[in-house]
DNA sequence: GATTCCCGCCAATTC
DNA sequence: GAATTGGCGGGAATC
């Protein structure tokens, strides 16, 4: 059923489920939120009580019950008091974690956090395929906005609602469209580039650039930085740079630092990260919780840099420019940063920790995304794709055991994909070797 | 002064 | 042509 688009709080009506406002949330500015906003705007204006974070708690606690199956932007916004286009931004990000599923112009279906755990595996699997250069982009299917094909079947979403099979319909299209739009980092690694395939259509290329923007894209490449990497924690400066490439200007940056403000403060609403600081200096960074939930009563997340300890001597990345040899460095581009204060390159040495070799760690990530139990079979941090495959056949002799690392490794080596982006060329590297002794140890398992 | 991020313009896309 | 979607960056609140 779709949320009633009633107007809001107030006792509203006395029909469906009872809205509480954004109980939590908006001190002051609850209510007919619209017009408090307005009210507001001069006077003991607060920017928190309108930020993204605040906006999306407020949409889950909207729409996270069992009774909702639809969610209407118009109606989100209306009840929230927001304008439609912070909505947008709301859905983008919750539909690249898996909690929404666009179903039409204007409608969404909710799918709620038990979304999250496939949309994240999925995500990483293909974070990891991309990466290997194990899957085409190009042969990657249409783009995200034939999720619109659906609409036809708006009249079916009815029948849905309730329906166990559709709601995995929904969640299978969710994450068909995860893949295509994530696929897009590979194919672009440095998302300001317009695709150039040659033959594609300039209408298409346009609505490529676009999407290569998006907010929901942008989400998931930022999410597949913590579910790949295997980073705890790193500052927005550090994402933008890694998923802008080294070749940008200052004002790409910019804006794509702004963006991942708006991403970071509804992920972490939705506590998949959390925000944190930087130990030694007092710059903000986010940490990667990975269990969705609804945040409940305040939003504000403290700060507190939790016992982690930076390991000398760990892998660093990217943002090190000083400083470099010692580590294996993302972004090698990264002496020609131009921060245009110039501070920079103090500021963020040493930070964004790569846990590499934190087994407990591989685990904790395994365990969240769900890979662990089910098959009973751990994978590795780095599981190619395909490699389940080889699981299933896994009494094979040892000879032919190593022939298939081998396989891995020419394969690794012929599919290598050129990234524009020298920071992924590396990070291919580190997954090449990451690779094998993980295939090393997997058949030594299997054999022993 | 630097950082954070809301806000709304306006272009692209879809209907 | 209208409506929807969402990139983008100015600039104000906050640190």
């Amino acid at each position: 059923m779709e949320a009633d688009a009633t107007e809001a709080p107030p006792a509203a009506a006395a029909q469906p489920p009872p809205y509480q406002p954004p109980r939590l949330l908006l001190e002051g500015a609850g209510g007919s939120a619209g017009a408090a906003a307005k009210a507001c705007r001069h006077h003991a204006y607060s920017r928190k009580q309108k930020s993204l974070g605040l906006l999306c708690s407020n949409f889950v606690a909207l729409y996270d019950r069992d009774d909702v199956d639809t969610v209407g932007l118009d109606d989100a916004a209306r009840r929230l008091g927001v304008e439609r286009r912070r909505i947008y931004d709301i859905v983008n990000v919750l539909e690249s974690v898996g909690i929404l599923v666009r179903r039409a112009k204007n409608r969404y279906t909710w799918i709620g956090f038990e979304g999250v755990p496939t949309a994240l595996k999925e995500l990483k699997e293909r974070a990891l395929r991309e990466m290997s250069g194990l899957v085409s982009p190009s042969l990657e299917e249409p783009s995200a906005a034939n999720v619109s094909d659906d609409e036809d079947d708006d009249d079916r979403l009815g029948d849905a609602d309730g329906d166990a099979d559709s709601e995995k319909l929904s969640q299978s299209q969710s994450m068909e469209l995860s893949q295509s739009q994530s696929m897009e980092l590979s194919q672009s690694q440095s998302m300001d580039t317009p695709s150039d395939k040659p033959d594609t259509p300039r209408c298409q290329l346009r609505s490529d650039h676009r999407k290569e923007k998006s907010l929901g894209l942008l989400t998931q490449n930022f999410v597949k930085l913590f579910l790949t990497m295997e980073l705890e924690t790193i500052s927005l400066d550090e994402a933008a740079r890694l998923l802008l490439g080294e070749r940008h200007a200052e004002s790409n940056m910019r804006t794509k630092v702004r963006r991942l403000y708006d991403i970071a403060n509804v992920l972490s609403s939705l506590n998949l990260i959390e925000k944190t600081q930087q130990v030694d200096s007092r710059k903000p960074a986010f940490r990667w919780l990975g269990q969705a939930k609804r945040k409940d009563g305040n939003n504000v997340t403290a700060a507190l840099p939790l016992a982690r300890k930076i390991v000398p001597n760990k892998r660093a990345f990217g943002t090190d420019i000083t400083n470099i040899n010692n580590k294996r460095a993302f972004g090698t581009d990264l002496t020609n940063i131009n921060n245009k204060r110039g501070k920079f390159a103090s500021e963020t040495e040493n930070k964004g920790t790569l846990m590499q070799g934190d087994s407990s760690t591989l685990k904790n990530f395994e365990s969240q995304l769900g890979q662990g139990k089910s098959s009973g079979f751990v994978y590795g941090p780095f599981h190619p794709a395909g490699a389940r495959r080889q699981e299933i056949d896994d009494r094979t002799p040892r000879e032919k055991e190593r022939k298939n690392i081998q396989d891995w490794e020419s394969l690794a080596t012929s599919f290598r994909p050129q990234y524009q982006n020298q920071a992924l060329n590396d990070l291919f590297g580190h997954y090449v070797e990451a690779w094998k002794s993980w295939y090393l140890d997997v058949t030594r398992e299997s054999t022993s």
